[in-house]
DNA sequence: TATGAATGAGACTTCATTCAT
DNA sequence: CATGAATGAAGTCTCATTCAT
């Protein structure tokens, strides 16, 4: 009857990361609906039946996690400018394989654009997404090249984005087909169409 | 009793090729752990039971559908002499949404991506398609203008075959997302870039 | 793919009879919340995932049951005149504790009502099977003491038949509290009293 | 470590008390199976754990209840001498939908009837329930009309108490049903029968 | 005394797969 | 060859009950 103190939302919200943690690991192993919730369960060290405390169903950890991708996507854009993309795509290549944080884990992505084609919820949470990388991308072509962005005039610069978000999320799908793929040659690619991109 | 004579051999096939048609329809529209066999049966208009004549398991329709989409790739590159390719990516964008032969269909992609992460069987079809595609683009840069190539040399060819790729398959999975993407904007887009692609 | 003979469509009624059969009995054992589908399935001698073939869930077999009660009874009332009315109240009492079929289990008119004060559904089947009882004795009430009847006014049929029902439905009641009642005083008490409510 | 005092004593009581209450309304909405401990635990405002300080578990709340509309139903028999057994019939009638402690809520008595057909210690409560109401209804047919009775023959009281109570209890279960019943009628057909049972 | 997080059993339901017909 | 009834395993979810705090 007594309000919920700091402590226990504390703690609510501990295991709620602690499951969403679990779940994408899960995800990304064995795909949203090869998953269980007991698999996701075992995973975080606790019963089956604890995750219903903390989520309403399992679509709502889904969600859940489209969500947290785009506030660590968010919080990205925020802290970084970017000066170099195409050597950035360089090093992140692969590295998502692996559950980090860096950028969104390629199997995850395809997981939830696939899961995007049936449930809207997610389709609508993924528009956000997507909006928003297309957003940073068309401020830095825009923005001025002392603000550290290439002054594209706005009439290209949408079109521009577009192509970099094509070639981006195509890297990604590549990095799960042939996440050995030879850095150098990446490298070089990237490091000729990237400036053909964002050059005026 | 009697030996498979041609004709039973013929009807096995086209009976495979109805089931296949029915499952490539139903896991576009639920993926293929929300595509249930009851479903594909009854798209197919058959009984259940049959389709275990045909095929052992579920995971074998589905890497069914990868050799057959592996099939029909050949036979359009076998064809198709690709002139236009920026022209034909923006004729076919948003097309594939439909279940038309051309092109594999996005959502499908998608789904066969997700799914190579997690069944090497799939991966390995996958990877075969892969490196079809990516045999006949090197192909058709490296190969002379006089033969409807570009002349590009072989040095380059690879790092702009991959180039081509990624952005090939990154505007499939844009497709499941923005199916009424601007065309205009998106034939500036890749008449701007393409070009710069393949050309020396 | 052909049209469902006439011997499919037999079987799939034994096996819907099956059912209800089963769910009768262990709702009248066990209540209508108590009985799992598990319990019915064993009862029914079958597995229980087959009784999602010929039901969609488990309120759709309460709803069915409620429905049979219904076509049964009406089929009663159909055949039967009543010259006796208290007599065969008399006969029937504690029998319905065994499940059979002439006029309705008291311990499932119990479950019944309980549960149609919750699910609107069950409320509606059950005002049905109110409305035909009720119907049938006013009628009866009604009717010419030539045909049957007691040639009651139409201004005090209602109210008589009113009292009846009650005292009908709360003999039920008693029945699942004093199976063994001493049938001598009970035909005594109906015999002084129904008269008195029937004759003009 | 201290003995328990009075005061604990009436504090464990008047816990005990608000339970009862919040369970009470809780069967009532949604049946003993329906109501979930979490259910009753929020409807007293009190958390689930704490209801195991005072009940071992759910079904001694449940014969906890039963046990209390018998200590009701007693001083209500100890304070009234029900002069009009007919009119305060008809006056309660749709009264107990609305969970008074005046007479049993008719849904809670559906429920608990429906229990005692499979728990017996349900079974035995009612029964003690049962009795004392039919005893009641005897000693006041039985008694003299000097002291507000009705002066019935030993021989006959049994009976006539049994139909009242068959009465009695038909009436509920119909108020589930018929919440709405037309008043007039049923006073009218109360008065006619009522007489008719109690007078000699 | 009181909380509410945690568990574990069990409920309903779905579905790939088999097999008698 | 073809059907679809039948099974059994597995999945999602609920809830009575316990227990550390």
């Amino acid at each position: 009857m007594s309000e919920p103190t700091d402590k226990t939302q504390d703690r609510a919200e501990k295991q709620r990361g602690r499951i969403l943690d679990a779940a994408q690991q899960c995800f990304i192993e064995h795909g949203f609906h090869g998953a269980s919730i007991a698999n996701i369960a075992e995973t975080a060290g606790m019963s089956a039946g604890l995750i219903y405390r903390y989520f309403e169903n399992k679509s709502a950890i889904i969600l859940a996690i489209v969500d947290r991708q785009l506030q660590l996507l968010r919080e990205d854009i925020r802290l970084n400018r970017r000066v170099d993309l195409a050597g950035e795509m360089v090093q992140n290549y692969g590295r998502s394989c692996t559950a980090d944080a860096r950028g969104m884990n390629a199997a995850l992505l395809l997981e939830i654009s696939a899961e995007a084609t049936r449930d809207p919820q997610v389709a609508a949470a993924l528009d956000h997404y997507d909006a928003t990388v297309r957003a940073a991308l068309v401020d830095w072509l825009t923005r001025g090249t002392a603000s550290g962005g290439h002054g594209l005039p706005a009439a290209v610069a949408p079109e521009r984005a577009l192509l970099l978000q094509c070639l981006f999320e195509g890297l990604k799908l590549r990095e799960t087909r042939e996440p050995q793929l030879d850095r150098q040659m990446l490298a070089s690619a990237l490091r000729y169409i990237v400036p053909l991109v964002i050059e005026p």
